[in-house]
DNA sequence: TTGTAGGCGTTATCAG
DNA sequence: CTGATAACGCCTACAA
């Protein structure tokens, strides 16, 4: 079934349909009927690749995701999620990419291919090749997170430095002199990943501003990591009255070791950090703490990657975004000197 | 760049690269070589549009997803990881689709654009329009999960039934008499969903025929909703010594009320059901429980899918996961009478 | 308001 | 072993 069949059956020529169709030009009202109704009867619908073809362009996004291998966390499914579905809004699809490391198949193929028409790159390294990889092959592209030097390229990231900074400042209003920030993996810190690296960056330092004494400490992204990674804390830090973390995954162990050691949130121990609202909430007690909105950086990451396609002289943007820390329980005064 | 112009750089036909490139006939190792240094020089990469144009095929794999707005559950996103995984492997790209309801944009673009070669269908509903238009579209399809008639397709499951039903009778030697299933969703269970109808069906069947008294009750995909669930089921139904369930996302919830509730697992209550392995290891304590095996349905997904489309004429076929209950913590002898 | 014809980049069928 | 050339299905000047 193709436009030619229609037309056929209409007794118009192919490009009488395909302007029906279009609108990119007059067509009298009673031939767009009967080319409808042919065309609901039949059940046509072009081929998106002979479409693309003469276009030259896919109405599809690619999205690189991490491997699978990576157990995804919570709030890149999230993003996975919301990415698709903002598409969807603007009928684009979207076309996964599995892609950890440097020369990835399923990333060549997307990159190269022309299967898509601009590419949404997630989970960045400070230095990332693949960043690199795009720019120079002139496919449009947004980042989720940002490279250090980011300068020409278009992203959308939350501002970790300044949010572990600002739970920083509020830990310090509070009276607590020793902190602890439990950041994400050992591995990703090694490779340079952006969050854990800013989110160090801005803990050690505000810290230092105010003189506390403070310690950063890698954790794997799942519970029992979680677990001993805070035991470990307890006892060879036992100074330490609050932790800020960015690691979610490791949360449920953070509060199993708690309530192990007896300590009572926030009367012994005060913890704060940049955690989605939705685990934020369902901690116990609720944590005071910044929202990651995934929604909403999709939703932005969207509109820039399309703005982008649409006019590739555009100058770059982005979005650097500091969601409010909300005041729940988990945070109060110092109680030890 | 295209083919014709590697072709009149190296200074042979279009079709002679292209033989080159797949290799479905002899070329002459000396052009060859020359070929691919034209090729890597020029950085060149066959149109994924045209290729698919001329084949009739497009090396795509449709995944229809539950939309965003529906938080998509754990399970779920692992199938979506392991999907995208496998059909890497296979040099297959995926498109993705957020669908819930009934005519969809998206769906209708990925059924009848043509954009991919086979469409991978989850959460089923016994009655389920989606399979009802892939069918009569003629398009390859498998589910994750299965329509209460499915005689005639593909799909991947597990035994929601029997894994339920084999818990209860667990339960039933341990000496336990009053019993609750713990099931997912009222909207779910209304609208159908599969897991949701065969676990309540196997748990009562089951529960009847051991003389136990068995409820059956719905609660939301979150801790809130497990919390609230729980308490509600120890407050009017005092008699209740185990629990089944197949809502991971209530666990949390779940944990949170039998510790307030000062119940001890497994002296006091047991816990079991379907519940991904790392879920329940995580417990606390560990949860005697079925895995759900979320990367090897997707590799059986995509197998069974990859062998339609390769012979559409090949006869259906299925595969019914029954993976073991490994026992652990959670469960133990009744110790009311 | 409509038709004709060329092109998008590959693959594959004929010839040689 | 290699070259022409016709599909694949759609879009869009250019003409009428």
């Amino acid at each position: 079934m193709n436009i030619g069949e229609i037309a056929k059956r209409v007794g118009v020529s192919r490009s009488t349909v395909s302007y029906a169709l279009s609108g990119k030009r007059p067509v009298s009202a009673a031939t767009v009927r009967r080319i409808n109704d042919v065309i609901a009867e039949l059940g046509y619908r072009p081929n998106a690749s002979a479409r693309a073809l003469a276009e030259g362009r896919t109405r599809t996004l690619g999205l690189v995701i991490p491997p699978a291998s990576t157990r995804l966390t919570d709030v890149q499914l999230s993003f996975v999620a919301s990415v698709v579905e903002v598409a969807a809004a603007y009928d684009h699809d979207v076309l996964l990419s599995p892609s950890g490391g440097d020369h990835d198949r399923s990333f060549d193929r997307v990159v190269t291919g022309r299967r898509v028409d601009g590419v949404i790159l997630m989970e960045i390294l400070l230095r990332d090749p693949r960043v690199d990889r795009l720019t120079s092959s002139g496919l449009p592209f947004v980042t989720i997170g940002h490279v250090a030097d980011s300068g020409a390229s278009r992203w959308v990231d939350v501002d970790y430095a300044g949010l572990i900074s600002r739970c920083v400042r509020h830990l310090a209003d509070l009276g607590h002199e020793h902190v602890v920030l439990i950041n994400r993996s050992d591995e990703l810190v090694a490779s340079g990943y952006g969050p854990a690296m800013r989110a160090s960056a801005g803990f050690l330092e505000t810290a230092e501003g105010f003189g506390m004494t403070a310690h950063d400490v890698c954790c794997a992204d799942d519970p029992a990591a979680g677990l001993a990674c805070f035991e470990e804390i307890l006892e060879r830090r036992p100074d330490v009255t609050a932790a800020v973390t960015i690691n979610e995954a490791a949360l449920p162990g953070v509060q199993r070791a708690l309530h192990r050691a007896g300590l009572d949130v926030p009367r012994d121990f005060s913890l704060t950090g940049v955690i989605a609202d939705r685990l934020a909430v369902d901690f116990h007690p609720p944590l005071t703490a910044a929202d990651v909105p995934a929604g909403q950086m999709a939703q932005l990451a969207v509109d820039l990657l399309l703005e982008q396609i649409a006019d590739p002289s555009a100058p770059p943007r982005h979005a650097l975004l500091a969601p409010p820390i909300t005041l729940r329980s988990s945070t109060g005064a110092c109680r030890r000197s």
